[in-house]
DNA sequence: CTATTTCGTCATGGCCGTTTACAAATTAGT
DNA sequence: ACTAATTTGTAAACGGCCATGACGAAATAG
């Protein structure tokens, strides 16, 4: 049961379980816990009239919930309102945590949140990852996902379950990496390297940052196209609070869709496609600089500082994102458009253009773009996020295994 | 609650009821009603086995639903296999009935369609309808579908509601018709003028010619993006079952995506859009041919008969819209593009090129690409299957109704 | 200090799927 | 032809779950 569960529906309705009574109280229990995580604290009644329960019928879920450890009594809340005041529920900062970790390719990162959603323990280490066969990469994270742990544990929390964000192609089954250019991996089954102490999930760096966005950026709505550039640049789909992913999962190649169809060719076997102008080997070459070490970090000072072919590339790779943009975005009709990863560092000098292109090509009202405020935590904080909206989405899971 | 019920889910499982007992039993009456519709005819044990209840829930959803009008008891099958034979049960021929719309450019249709989809009565008329105002074209319509109401009553059917196919965008109230280029509208209303006897719904020909296709085409997978151009070039997005249909309800422009960011000039403010290469007036300009009359059969004639500018022409297109596809297939990675339409009718002559540009263009194995069964029949019936598979999603609301 | 309002809980009741049992209807085997 | 085995559909008892209505508790308003 790693399959993640936070999938293609509002928060704690109808989940595919069978729908007889248990199925109900399955979903009414995780409906309470949607409604008490999101407001952070609320009183029985307060949910109750949130989720369209009688009182007394919350009274019984938030019992279990209580005897389950995953909701706190607060105590009485104090408001200025007439009445008895109600008694202030909150998610348990102990218990089940989410252990988010990431492969990049030149760090690893691992995290615990809880259920209220804060992080608990973090580790980072730099490692020179690219080449490196999966094997010991794995074991490296491993060692960190251990003290991770140890630390969290020693919170009273408990890992529920560990997802794993990788800079590459996943397959659905969320084990297995397909292809991942950076790192040169192909057909890598983390699921066998990362042998079970906790349920696993292994999917693409994008996608955990554009549900970052989603569950943790502000404002941010339920259907919006997230871009984030490292090496490639992928884009994950969100459609109504979900995840498209695609038939094989590889949904959100951005990178190769076509820009200039007669353009210089690409490895993947086209023409023209958007890496070939806005990807990070592009950019550099466009700007005159050599690969290597802190390249986002690089970019960004010789922009600021007016490095004039600096910033020419980076205005024409915003044209070139700014076209391929105005394809999916005609496609999709999404709300927005997030910047995220890589390029919300180098925003301001990519913007210009990429708005120009996008506007100009667009009738009527632009679609906005925005820049993402996770900037480059999104990917590990979506990882960790992802296995605490699994608590949340069926916390009944707990309960069994506790 | 004229709001399509059929978005987004598994059918019959978790729509957004009240998660109580009730809801419950709403949502296992329309598990019944898919299992016996999908299957056409069932026993009472295998439906139990199928929607994962026991035997005797099953035995009074059944009751339920027979008493509704909604199944009939067919008599005991006769199998070869050991055991008493069970009592094959059938949705109903008669009772609720859905009708669907289809207001073309120089024509007009209306067919209603039973529960078990079979189509129970039709009538289409020639109608200029370029440039004419919504109020009449809408009265002709009322007219015609008074028609079939009249014919599908004779056959002990009555109205479940109305939806109607338009080509142009249609806002996501399901209602006003936004802009339709061919037709000469802006902002029309049709739930004033077409008021309101039955449930109304109107939507863009090319979203409900998708759900055609998903409901009717054999085969044809829960993800996949449905491409028809009758003037404009549109597409649907299937994820998952369930029509994308974008923050504004304009998800789909295909035609608009750019091509060649350096084309001509596009009347939406772009350069280059698809539809300066694969739209109707684009490929007739390029074959030589005037506009007017039979179009479709006009070209395919021609390119039947070895025209080589006609064939160029839909080569050219075809180059175009693989171009466009390759971006959207790397965007989706759906299972498989269905030509519809028009393009169905044309695709000996693009699929070629179409299909070289989008495998060139793509690593790994291609997208398929086929072509649908259904042709311009499509949009008229899914038109008509949308109310249908309302009532399938819900049954328990025609019985307050009737 | 009383009336009012709101909160949480308890007892009751009704609804619904499950469990268990059984009769009916068919096939397989002798 | 007759019995055993198998499957179907239904009926009765059971248990779980939410709704209903009533009540005490704890606050505010006057």
């Amino acid at each position: 049961m790693s399959a993640p569960l936070h999938e293609a529906r509002p928060p704690g309705a109808g989940r595919p379980l069978p729908d007889t009574q248990q199925g109900m109280r399955r979903r009414n229990l995780a409906r309470v816990m949607h409604a008490v995580s999101a407001e952070g604290s609320l009183s029985r009644a307060a949910v109750a009239s949130r989720i369209g329960l009688t009182r007394a019928a919350v009274s019984t879920l938030v019992d279990e919930l209580i005897r389950w450890g995953l909701v706190e009594e607060l105590g009485p809340e104090r408001p200025g309102r007439v009445g008895r005041p109600g008694s202030a529920l909150a998610v348990s900062g102990r218990g089940p945590a989410g252990i988010g970790a990431e492969i990049g390719v030149d760090h690893l990162a691992v995290c615990a949140v809880d259920l209220r959603g804060t992080v608990r323990a973090r580790a980072v280490r730099h490692a020179a990852n690219r080449g490196r066969t999966p094997a010991p990469v794995i074991e490296e994270l491993s060692e960190l996902v251990r003290g991770v742990v140890a630390e969290a544990e020693r919170e009273a929390l408990w890992p529920a379950g560990l997802a794993v964000a990788v800079p590459g192609l996943v397959a659905r089954d969320g084990r297995t990496v397909v292809h991942a250019p950076n790192l040169d991996w192909h057909d890598a089954d983390l699921g066998t390297l990362l042998s079970g102490e906790w349920p696993l999930t292994v999917d693409n760096e994008a996608n955990f940052g554009a549900l970052a966005e989603l569950w943790l950026g502000d404002g941010t709505p339920r259907d919006f196209l997230h871009v984030s550039a490292e090496i490639g640049i992928g884009a994950a789909v969100v459609v109504d609070g979900a995840l498209l992913r695609g038939t094989r999962g590889f949904a959100g190649e951005l990178g190769h869709v076509p820009v200039r169809p007669d353009g210089p060719p690409c490895p993947c076997g086209g023409r023209g496609c958007l890496e070939q102008y806005a990807g990070e080997e592009a950019v550099l070459r466009a700007a005159g600089l050599e690969p290597g070490g802190d390249l986002v970090g690089l970019l960004a000072e010789r922009a600021e500082r007016g490095d004039t072919s600096v910033r020419a590339a980076l205005r024409d790779a915003g044209t070139a994102l700014g076209i391929a943009l105005t394809g999916a975005v005609n496609l999709l009709d999404p709300e927005t458009v997030v910047l995220g990863g890589a390029l919300a560092g180098l925003s301001p000098w990519l913007l210009p253009s990429l708005e120009t292109e996008l506007t100009s090509r667009t009738a009527g009202p632009p679609c906005p773009v925005t820049v993402s405020r996770l900037g480059p935590e999104g990917p590990l904080l979506g990882a960790a996020h992802s296995v605490v909206r699994g608590v949340l989405d069926d916390p009944a899971v707990v309960a069994e295994r506790s």
